[in-house]
DNA sequence: GAAATCACTATAGAAAAGATAGCGAATGAC
DNA sequence: GTCATTCGCTATCTTTTCTATAGTGATTTC
């Protein structure tokens, strides 16, 4: 439940997608990315995520650490799902 | 995106998480095993997974839909991962 | 050495969540 | 029938969290 209640904060799984997807990215790469998020909160999470050992600092700004990326992974197929149940709501409307 | 966001709000994947795990709950049943939810939230959070079909009204309470069940599966997955993190993280401290 | 970019920090307002209490409807015992 | 219990919520108020916006000092660029 710890899990559920990280990731469950505002951004945490789209700061760890981003930097799976697009590798190292800076502070402020990392803002632009999260088109919405205010340097406040990522900040915050940065700290949160790294306290966890999903991220780390790397050369060129912040990175996923291996077990962040091993994270990613269920992100990812939890993505795949995402598409069937987008699917299956428009069906719905 | 948006599935990182629905579930991303507070006890979301806790509430579905406990409705596939426990079978389908009364409300209050529900309150009670999210220890800490206040009756508020987890009226939001039920109205939120309504609408998203991963939840729907069944006799004796709430259920998980045949989605939300798909959702679990990843869940458990992340639960699985989560127990290597919490090793991983108990040997770095 | 002035300008731009870096990683943040500060502050103020809005939105979300938590604590606590209570409501009307249904059920069941007496 | 009425009293108590349980049901699914709703209301109110306080606290926490997030957003918007601005700005800081440190480093790099020209």
């Amino acid at each position: 439940m710890a899990l559920f209640d990280l990731l469950g904060r505002h951004w945490a799984m789209g700061i760890l997608w981003n930097l799976c997807e697009a590798g190292p990215l800076t502070f402020r790469a990392l803002e632009a990315k999260c088109e919405t998020i205010t340097p406040a909160s990522l900040n915050k999470r940065l700290k949160e995520l790294r306290a966890a050992e999903l991220v780390h600092r790397v050369e060129g700004g912040y990175g996923a650490t291996v077990l962040g990326d091993r994270l990613y992974d269920h992100l990812l197929s939890m993505a795949d799902f995402s598409l069937e149940w987008a699917d299956h709501l428009s069906q719905c409307d």
